[in-house]
DNA sequence: CTATCTCCCTAACGGTAGTTAGGTAGCAAT
DNA sequence: ATTGCTACCTAACTACCGTTAGGGAGATAG
């Protein structure tokens, strides 16, 4: 159901080295659902029984298991980074500061919470994961910052924050309140939208 | 080579069954400690070498790991919430609400970041942990967000919302901010009482 | 002195992790 | 027919996990 959420953006299907396919590819699908529960669960054994092969198999497609969980991390990164930028994007020059935002919040929500296990997992289970593959998407992850960082500078140009406060603290309580939403979020309580649109009427007058 | 190296302080030890001393202390320090690298970092040899014992040693004092994470969590738990209890008794009754969220939202802070290991384990840790160790304190869990479920409702009562956002909205909006803050807080950058002004006047109007 | 209790040790158990060496079947090109 | 490559399997390796059985040293009580 995933294969069509995650596409290169550059290299032939066939190139193979840049955009993974085939069995390289249902490895990461299987890797990023096992993250759900975290990097110690994703065992080589329980990803490979998802593809349908066996574990030695895996090092046949990747030299390592930290090699797998970085490949997820950084697409989990990538996605959510590509998904807020083309809802920025869409929304056009001439929109408002409040509508940007909201659509970043919902844009982002929408990611890690349906589309993609890659986000998912690359927000939930990052602290716990090993210290190189971390340092693997660090570069990724503050591209991504710097969106939110000029949301943020927007909405404070506009004079739409809280008198007195810094434009780090709104960043921080904004992606923390998202970043945090996979731990409560449940489809059937509230709608994704509500809570994007609850979330920025709440930090934005 | 029998060295007594964890020569038990034993200063106060008829204290009784409920509140841990000792070597039991001990034990609980060191695994909340360690669970901020995840469940599966805190074996029982890393917690028994932090209170130089060996691993078997464990076993006289708690019946299994679950037990002693369980206990590690629960506590985290009961910390926070007293923590915040008191502090909001501390204000007296003629508190504005304003100032009850934001002293709220500084102690929590506090808790988790500075003060306790073990509450800043059962935040950040908790969705990793065995199932039965989350049911064990689902209870206590709840009693703490019904805190601030009334502060909310009474900021709402004062008129201190955003207009059209709902109650369940700004909780979660505020709970995930501050649980979220382990991930990024230094104490260098920011003091915890500027975030919890910002977060407070961000939210409130 | 003996018995008992507490606290800790050594040594191992079974289980599972990531990983690897070597083999095999299919297929394509020479 | 031979070679070589891809994709996979079997079987194992070492390492480490939680846990347990059994024993030993020291204090205490009778």
């Amino acid at each position: 159901m995933t294969s069509t959420a995650v596409q290169g953006s550059q290299g032939e299907p066939s190139a193979g080295a840049t955009a993974p396919v085939g069995a390289r590819r249902q490895i990461l699908d299987a890797a990023a659902d096992l993250l759900r529960h975290g990097y110690d669960a994703t065992t080589t054994r329980a990803i490979a029984a998802r593809v349908g092969i066996k574990a030695g198999s895996i090092y046949h497609h990747y030299e390592s298991k930290e090699a797998i969980v970085s490949a997820v991390v950084n697409e989990g990164v990538r996605v959510v980074h590509e998904a807020v930028t083309s809802a920025l994007d869409a929304l056009g020059p001439q929109a408002s500061p409040r509508e940007r935002v909201q659509a970043a919040i919902r844009t982002h929500l929408h990611a890690s919470l349906e589309h993609s296990a890659y986000t998912s997992a690359s927000i939930r289970a990052f602290s716990f994961l090993p210290a190189a593959v971390q340092e693997g998407c660090r570069v990724e992850r503050r591209r991504y910052e710097e969106i939110w960082r000029g949301l943020v500078a927007e909405a404070a140009d506009a004079g739409l924050l809280a008198p007195g406060v810094s434009q780090d603290s709104v960043r921080l309580l904004l992606l923390g309140a998202v970043n945090w939403a996979g731990e409560w979020y449940r489809p059937e309580r509230m709608s994704i939208d509500e809570i994007a649109r609850d979330f920025a009427a709440s930090i934005l007058r």
